[in-house]
DNA sequence: TTTTAGTTCATACTAAAGTACCAAAATGGT
DNA sequence: ACCATTTTGGTACTTTAGTATGAACTAAAA
């Protein structure tokens, strides 16, 4: 909330010496009407798409990004992290190994210490747990 | 494609449009130059909201809608679908037969045509391809 | 009515997945 | 250098998943 009064307060300050500068140009005629335009219309295209992307993101693409803060709670490590995308990617065990260059011995040891930290029975439920997390 | 281009047509049209019609306002002292900076200003971030709106809806609310008629291409049984829905919710072959009222025996059945059905090696693929086909 | 597709279930089998336990390297921070 | 954690991988085992095949029943379509 903070960051966004933040944001907004040097939106307003920036457009208002934009539109102050505009004038002075334009009185001073160092530049040209057309490329005032411009640098008007750029600026205000680029502020529409991301007011547009900060909007959406609150309500619809949340569950799209991942929640890196989760994954570090539930202590999963790197390596069994990515046991976990294989998982998601319809991968064998034999697959993964193949995939991190690792044996499927050292596989099975992820993914059984996935289980156990996402507590899941089945990769299968691993995998709807970890959506409902928002980790993968 | 046909339709990207005919909107991008009549908007680069418009902002052309636009354009002259501020030279000839600015010349023939109708119009402000705050006005009319105002103008451009509206104009290209409605633009820059609208832009982006339909880009992200192109990845990302597809996706959430169920395609039944691949369901159907895919010759998938009513069946053979709830049992998907089983496996995506991380049951067990023994789970989904107790949620369906019918034995193990016979999921592994229905389990098995799905996976031909979808191409499909392992459970953990077929919701990756079931996914992937928007029919989950 | 015969055919077709879907559902059900069983047996017998093979292949993966998963558990339990152990142990040796490698890594990274204090 | 030392400690904690991660990563690796092996053996032995149990459980679950998946295949192949055959068969019975149902409902709807031809």
């Amino acid at each position: 909330m903070k960051k966004t009064i933040l944001v907004f307060g040097l939106l307003i300050l920036a457009l208002l010496l934009l539109f102050q500068f505009s004038k002075y140009a334009l009185v001073s005629n160092n530049l040209k009407i057309e490329i005032i335009i411009a640098i008007i219309a750029i600026v205000f295209f680029a502020i529409g798409v991301f007011i547009n992307k900060k909007s959406l993101h609150k309500h619809n693409l949340v569950s799209k990004e991942i929640d890196h803060k989760k994954i570090k709670d539930l202590e999963i490590s790197n390596r069994e992290y990515e046991v976990l995308i294989g998982i998601s990617e319809g991968l064998s065990n034999k697959e993964i190994g193949d995939k991190l260059f690792v044996s499927e011995s050292t596989v099975k040891t992820h993914v059984s210490n996935l289980l156990s930290k996402l507590n899941a029975k089945r990769r299968t439920q691993a995998l709807q747990i970890a959506k409902d997390l928002q980790i993968i």
